[in-house]
DNA sequence: GGATGTTATGACACCGGTTACCATAACAAA
DNA sequence: TTTGTTATGGTAACCGGTGTCATAACATCC
């Protein structure tokens, strides 16, 4: 009698939740109820071809009457796809984030994907593993790392070994083109140097972030580049590292600010550190912009929310998030393309830089 | 000889994608290997206690050494659980959002749950029906919905329709308490009218948000209510509407500050609208915090990074994420509650606030 | 020692879709 | 009339797990 075998202790999750499931009009319902036999309904889920105009028409309409929505586990347990894409990220900027995530759906929307999360931390050894077992436990159907999780070669090689779609969104061109969304980060750092060298400035500084992120050496190329083209050098000793968040800025200001032969102009790696450096001027007495120009990169929603007005570099984060979705897609259609899909920044001219003091 | 059939045309992300499937390794497999049947396999999965410990040891063995995972598609299915959980959301704030999704997967993760997003915009009508479409469409075992999409009891109806369970995060008890997680908005209010009646303000304003926000009634309450404590009347014509966001608040406070008897303090809503006062008070010429007291309320990383630093009043988003999903499983596996989990807010004392002026 | 209960395991149908393959009707070409 | 082609849709097997129920082996009870 007591035959209720298996309770299945253990598995999160176990219990009602059946929830949504009762009544449920399955595929089977339908093919009774339009006299017609499963293939048929499933050609007409899929938009066969093959099958008769009116047929279709007597179908789609019992379909439509009795709410019919075909189930996505079991579709994805038939045409063996998850149907799921991951995102793993590791930015501190919740604005970047949000942004990414907001593009993704923008494109998945119209599609059967999901979108699932994995926030990692990059600074943990092994974070690596964390990545793969999620694509092995869930078996999205393909990944989208922007940086800096894209920087990693390592990771990708794992993935490919996984044999497990990706789209690395970076600043440099490291995979090959239809696994890339490329930002071109040195001609947005170039387009703040011709900012500042525009205003006069000569004695200028940059606090780049970690040497760890591909986009800090980037920024650090494109905005000495941008120097050169007015004969300016970027002084070594006006050229500070820092980890691209807010107490890392404010030090690296701190300690440009203090020096004798102090810059009029700071070029900053992002917007966090950016708005470090204003503390760090206030601190010093010094007014901005008439005493300190700053420009950041990013264009996070602070920027236009302090006072005054951050003058950035603006990425079109969701945008990017949208093609990178579409990048993904047409790789698991089949389809690989032979460019890499690049995004040039903008810089928003705002209200922390002017003229350089004489 | 041309039977091809059905190309399945449409289904946006057909072909390919077969990548990760490949050789799996199925339960099947694990059966033949270890020379027990499937369903042996299976209850060694789910942790049934009904397997003797060696048949156990050896099939873990097995499983170990040839990495199989189960799939989770078929899981779904044979379960009848998409295993999903879904949030809809339409909080503007980044950082609120990715905290709170940083919760739920804290307690997602060591189940065989996943979130999917559902960003929404209430402010296009028949946005339940996007909801409810997802719901449909995806069938989440349950949904978590925070601020202000939480207060939609339409919606919640709507939801409970559809047999599907949810967990909402809101500043009143809305719900019956298995399906509450309650945030202390009032309580937080309260301390910050203590926090400036204490510092000898009398003349105190408030900026709130929408009243289609429930928070903007509770937070205008409690603010009321803790300043009654000392003896002091909110003065309506010191009360302003705005709509959350930073330009609202700077308009606010302009109207504010252009009085001629002008409040020494503010209390906002939330720290956007605070932020927006300081941009106010700039323009006024107003010193912060010597001329002019400012308060806002989430507690947001920019509170801590503009200058001075904001004083606000922190609700633990993280962890009210936690709880939210636990609550969620909870109801998931059948459990019910009868008490609300509640969060209580804390006052921040930060640098934006000091001595009332004479 | 037979009746009863408990534990460990397997056979088999089923979840709700899909594909492979085949059957048939309708129509055109030989 | 025969044969070939196209359009349509049915059958069965399958995807990779799960539940139900049956059964064998063994322990316990009177």
């Amino acid at each position: 009698m007591s035959n209720k075998d298996d309770k299945t202790a253990g598995v999160s999750g176990k219990g009602p939740d059946t929830a949504p499931i009762e009544g449920r009009v399955t595929i089977n319902d339908i093919a009774r109820l339009a006299n017609v036999s499963k293939k048929t309904v499933s050609r007409i889920i899929n938009k066969s071809p093959l099958v008769s105009a009116e047929t279709r028409k007597r179908v789609e309409e019992i379909i439509a009457e009795h709410g019919f929505r075909p189930d996505p586990q079991a579709r994805a347990l038939a045409f063996r796809k998850s149907f799921l894409i991951g995102l793993a990220y590791d930015n501190p900027s919740p604005q970047y984030v949000v942004n990414m995530q907001r593009g993704i759906l923008d494109t998945l929307m119209t599609t059967d994907y999901q979108l699932v999360l994995q926030p990692v931390d990059r600074a943990i050894p092994g974070y690596q593993d964390e990545i793969c077992k999620f694509v092995e436990r869930h078996r999205p159907s393909g990944m989208i790392m922007p940086p800096s999780v894209s920087e990693d070669d390592k990771l990708a090689e794992m993935l490919r070994d996984l044999n497990c779609n990706y789209v690395r969104i970076a600043s440099v061109e490291l995979d090959e083109p239809h696994r890339m969304i490329r930002t071109q980060d040195a001609e947005g750092a170039a387009q703040a140097a011709r900012h500042l060298a525009t205003l006069g400035h000569k004695r200028i500084a940059h606090i780049h972030g970690p040497k760890t992120f591909r986009s800090a050496h980037e920024r650090l190329y494109g905005f000495r580049t941008g120097l050169a083209e007015f004969g300016l050098e970027l002084d070594p000793n006006l050229t500070m590292e820092a980890g691209y968040t807010f107490e890392t800025g404010v030090q690296a200001a701190d300690s440009l600010l203090a020096r004798s032969n102090r810059p009029t102009a700071i070029f900053a790696g992002n917007d966090e550190m950016a708005i470090g450096i204003f503390t760090s001027a206030r601190k010093a007495g010094l007014s901005v912009p008439d005493e300190l120009s700053i420009v950041g990169f990013d264009d996070t929603p602070m920027a236009a929310r302090i006072w005054p007005q951050l003058t950035t570099v603006k990425l079109p984060i969701r945008e990017m998030g949208r093609e990178a979705a579409k990048r993904l897609l047409e790789q698991l259609s089949g389809q690989t393309t032979k460019f890499t899909r690049e995004f040039t920044p903008e810089i928003v001219v705002r209200q922390s830089t002017m003229r350089a003091p004489d």
